[in-house]
DNA sequence: TTCTTAATAGTCACTATGACTATAAAGGTT
DNA sequence: AACCTTTATAGTCATAGTGACTATTAAGAA
């Protein structure tokens, strides 16, 4: 049997499911990692903050679902949306992670710089950031879902060329390496942190002109953009964990 | 609006979806890389190959179902599927994937080592191994999402253990050499692969009463079983593309 | 025996890295 | 104005990992 239904029967045979997306949108301030919930608003779950999502139309595929929502949550404009990285992270299909039907959920990651007010216009109650670390327990299985979004974020982060979707459009190397010891929870060494990143082909490239970011406290740093590589050659590894005894979180290791 | 549906609202309101799982199972031989097909006896797509699959029941997780499909198809016992490494992919959604109904289906990965003859004993009409390589145009999308499946398989062998997967419970470094050329379509440089791994802490053990593999022309191997890592330190990195203008097969933008 | 094949051991130059030290350029303090 | 603090940037050095090799060993085949 493949994966198409057989022919000539009721589609409503096939056990038919609903589908949703949820997102886990990221983004770094003042050193944190911070992620946006929304407030629910009735049963089940009703008061518990949970990741922003929703149905997917009848002919909309996953990822405009996404954006779709996403820009109903954020009140960030469609074009905004529409060049944002989406990351499709995996497919959560336990049938008791709905109380009420059965519901398969795509969960997407995505990642934005701070952004001045970033809360919700949407449909939602409220929308709000929150500590990543803070964020209590979810509704449904959202717990779950953000701690592989963290995982997966924190993976990418080696071997590509994702954390510049964390800055704003110019950036300093500084706020670059914040974000990675942000992600990661580690503290870096700053010149060998240059270095690395200077010599990744692509990964920035100096802003000309020598204008240089007014408003701190030390010596101005010189601003950057994101270049046009993806992928890092070569990658900037996460330090080994020192700890001795930390069951890594275990990304993939079943479904739930 | 979160995951779940609304309160007190008919479920078939919301746009019902068949949810199906497609595996992409590959192995290893003769130096090829070979995918398990099976053939539609319907239309559409009738006489094409297609990837085995088929619904989720009403109260089955994705990843069981992949494992109930894939006992069926392969004819292995239950205990036997049950401990194989299934890897879940991603989701396709596109609304047209199938001309009949809206599906969304979860694709997974699976790897064995070369059975004796793995063909299907199950309700598909026939099931074989396909060169990979070769495997024509398939039903569906699933081209696509055999193209993913290989991009996944050859990025997981360069950090993972996942080779050993592919390998019988004893094996010669050769055959996992044999494993990483065949799945990267390279060549690599004997005495270097073999440092490496043994220099990754938990890859491989030795076997110890020092027997030795027969059969062969050559000096006889020493024979290892997989160890305990999951994750190599230091990875495992496939050799740049020399290739100049190659436009990497591109899972997924950032993928990878 | 000799040839061929494959496994295994070892060498060497080069690259990337972690851990540092040093200098430069800004604001703040006294 | 003379310092201190802070942050950016430059550079040093020993070491681990790597690619490209050469050499040796142990089997079957000619």
């Amino acid at each position: 049997m493949t994966t198409p239904a057989p022919d000539g029967y009721d589609p409503y045979a096939y056990a038919p499911f609903a589908v949703t997306v949820d997102l886990a949108v990221f983004t770094v301030r003042e050193a944190r990692l911070h992620v946006l919930l929304v407030e629910r608003g009735q049963e089940p779950f009703r008061g518990r903050w949970a990741l922003p999502g929703g149905f997917l139309l009848p002919r909309e595929c996953a990822e405009d679902a996404a954006r779709r929502e996403l820009a109903e949550e954020t009140g960030l404009g469609p074009d905004t949306v529409g060049g944002l990285h989406l990351e499709q992270l995996r497919t959560y299909t336990d049938p008791d992670r709905d109380p009420r039907m059965r519901v398969v959920s795509v969960a997407y990651a995505a990642l934005l710089p701070d952004l001045p007010e970033p809360r919700g216009g949407g449909d939602a109650a409220s929308a709000r950031w929150w500590d990543a670390d803070g964020a209590g327990p979810l509704a449904f299985d959202h717990d779950r879902i953000l701690a592989d979004a963290r995982d997966r974020i924190g993976a990418k982060l080696e071997y590509t060329s994702l954390a510049t979707a964390f800055c704003p459009a110019e950036f300093t190397l500084g706020e670059l390496q914040q974000v990675y010891e942000t992600v990661w929870g580690v503290e870096l060494d700053r010149p060998n942190f240059r270095r690395k990143v200077l010599n990744a082909p692509g990964f920035v490239e100096a802003v000309e002109g020598p204008p240089r970011r007014t408003g701190g406290r030390g010596k101005p740093a010189a601003l950057h953009r994101a270049g046009d590589a993806t992928a890092l050659h070569p990658p900037l590894l996460r330090p080994p964990r020192t700890d001795p005894a930390a069951p890594s979180s275990a990304t993939e290791g079943h479904d739930r």
